[in-house]
DNA sequence: ATTATTGTATTAAGTACTTAATACAATAAT
DNA sequence: ATTATTGTATTAAGTACTTAATACAATAAT
């Protein structure tokens, strides 16, 4: 399920998303040490170029520091990940409402066709189990 | 709040997207004239070669046809265009979910936020009322 | 009949992104 | 002390996208 890249936009900002994901949703924990550019590049199947250019944005945003030849490292700031979890999820919510009004779906509707395909889904998944 | 373009994605493909919203939304309608290449290109500050590109694609998919002197037009097949509508609201609920999954949240609680937003923008609509 | 407008096509240039190949300094590991 | 690994930097090439300028055939409008 990772680094699922797609062609109509720029890698580079996609593999800085899927780490940030990675990051808030507890695959990468705070103060853990993350795989070289080199090892994460390939694991991606990109070039190394473009993985640090990806690596570099995080760090300029503060979710990863670099010690010089030790290697990379995400922040320790478990409230800076709390909170981007949290911006990240309402950006999400907003862009579903707008999408959708978009489309000419009010926000009854889109909160109606949200519980119903909620429950579908919680279906499945007790199948599963 | 037409044509709000972003430079992180093909041009293109996000002029496709518009206008496929407008055929969606009820803003083109079935049978519907669309302004010139040159007219909608000058529209959304584009170059016309970029619409035009925009509008093969739809041409191709069958939303709109072409009289070859005479203009492009919305297709009239109102079927298309509801099954269109359903296919890409699913894909924003399916995208939705998946998302929040990624970002470690359960369908449970995903709903739930969508609830409790829900309410809040329903609420800023009463205040406008 | 003439003119303006339609979609369409072509060529050239610029930009951003991606890959490939290579190199270097610093230091952890041995 | 030596070696391997770290992030980092550079140069060159290819690709896709976008713009700009221009042209053409067909036909609706006059």
């Amino acid at each position: 399920m990772s680094w699922n890249l797609k062609p109509d936009r720029p890698i580079y900002s996609q593999l800085l998303e899927y780490i940030q994901i990675f990051i808030i949703s507890g695959k990468y924990k705070p103060g853990e040490k993350l795989p070289s550019v080199r090892d994460l590049a390939e694991e991606a199947s990109v070039n190394p170029n473009t993985m640090q250019k990806a690596l570099a944005e995080l760090e300029r945003v503060g979710l990863v520091y670099t010690q010089r030849t030790n290697g990379r490292f995400i922040t320790e700031d478990e409230n800076m990940i709390r909170m981007l979890k949290e911006n990240v999820a309402q950006a999400q919510i907003r862009e579903f409402f707008d999408n959708m009004e978009l489309l000419g779906f009010s926000i009854q509707e889109s909160v109606q066709l949200i519980i119903e395909t909620g429950k579908e889904r919680q279906n499945e998944c007790d199948f599963k189990m």
